[in-house]
DNA sequence: GCAGGATTGTTTGTATACTAATGACATCGG
DNA sequence: CCGATGTCATTAGTATACAAACAATCCTGC
């Protein structure tokens, strides 16, 4: 499950004391290493894209293992539960929806139509629309995934305070809608 | 580059304000569709996990355009940086200091070989391990890309204020090491 | 109306990620 | 010294992502 931890590499590098080139990267005071002797370090932990990336995984892990019984991924989730709240959207309009490339979205509507959950029509008034709906069994199924979707995000946000998390939505919200 | 922005999606809306059945999708007070007549509605876009890919794929974004000049990957820059902070380290090891599966850093490593920034070597003490440490043009390249680095940081929080920064990337921190 | 431009969806190619299964090697307890 | 256990690295399979190139369609301006 995930591997996003420098918990672990720090009760790594204790149990290798041995390893002669392994330095301690605890975060803030750090040591410098060969080639780290420039002036104001650039240190990879700190900086918010390795940090974004940590956490998603971890959210996307937490993710799949609350989902678990469903079997289903974070992205497949999210347009079902766009289609459910929609009706019925064209493949091209659940991508900006759901933040996913087309391309990306071609193969998720793929699994999900392989799945049963969903279905393909056409529009009479633009030959180039595929609208999509969910079937009865993807509706069935997002209703029941929707009841335990409010955990995944509890759990993903269990190390905060309350009073942390507003905040951080807000910037994280900013951050991806620039 | 990179599609996660709602703002996007909102111009779209208003473009085709023909399509009966595209509803609006501002977040917050909006609307129920066929299938969310249910308490407490569940708002995809409110959700930590959502945000954070959105953000993520922002940030990836970001690194790609500002790092153009060196046609390097986050990740390939992450396990550079690595290398040229501790000198060596095996591929393992590699993966925990960056936040990667051995499966992943297996392909980052290849491809970095493949471009002539990293060389393997090995460890007489243990069989097991493959060493990695920095050839003399990926030395070079990694000096040169970490002076720039700073940028890609300072791009992606552009959107947020000076006092925002700090929590976030606390919050962040938090998220990620759980 | 028709050419030019924009949009929709697909496909191909590259780079992540993670699971699971494997093989080689280490280490430890006895 | 030997087997149980654990670690390192690779490989195969699945699911994202995004760029780029296309075919089929729409829409607009002249």
């Amino acid at each position: 499950m995930a591997v996003c931890n420098r918990q672990t590499l720090k009760a790594q590098a204790v149990a290798r004391p041995a390893s002669a080139t392994v330095e301690r990267t605890a975060r803030g005071k750090r040591r410098r290493g060969p080639g780290s002797s420039r002036a104001a370090a650039y240190v990879l932990e700190d900086q918010v894209g390795f940090l974004l990336r940590c956490a998603h995984q971890r959210a996307s892990d937490t993710f799949k293992r609350v989902m678990a019984p469903f079997g289903i991924t974070p992205r497949q989730f999210a347009a079902l539960a766009k289609l459910d709240d929609l009706g019925s959207v064209s493949q091209n309009q659940l991508g900006r929806l759901t933040a996913m490339d087309p391309a990306t979205v071609s193969g998720v509507v793929a699994r999900l139509m392989a799945r049963g959950y969903v279905a393909q029509s056409s529009d009479p008034n633009d030959a180039r629309l595929v609208p999509l709906v969910l079937t009865a069994a993807g509706a069935k199924a997002i209703g029941a995934m929707k009841a335990v979707a409010a955990d995944v995000s509890a759990q993903t946000l269990k190390p905060l305070s309350n009073r942390e998390v507003g905040p951080l939505l807000a910037a994280l919200a900013k951050l991806g809608a620039a």
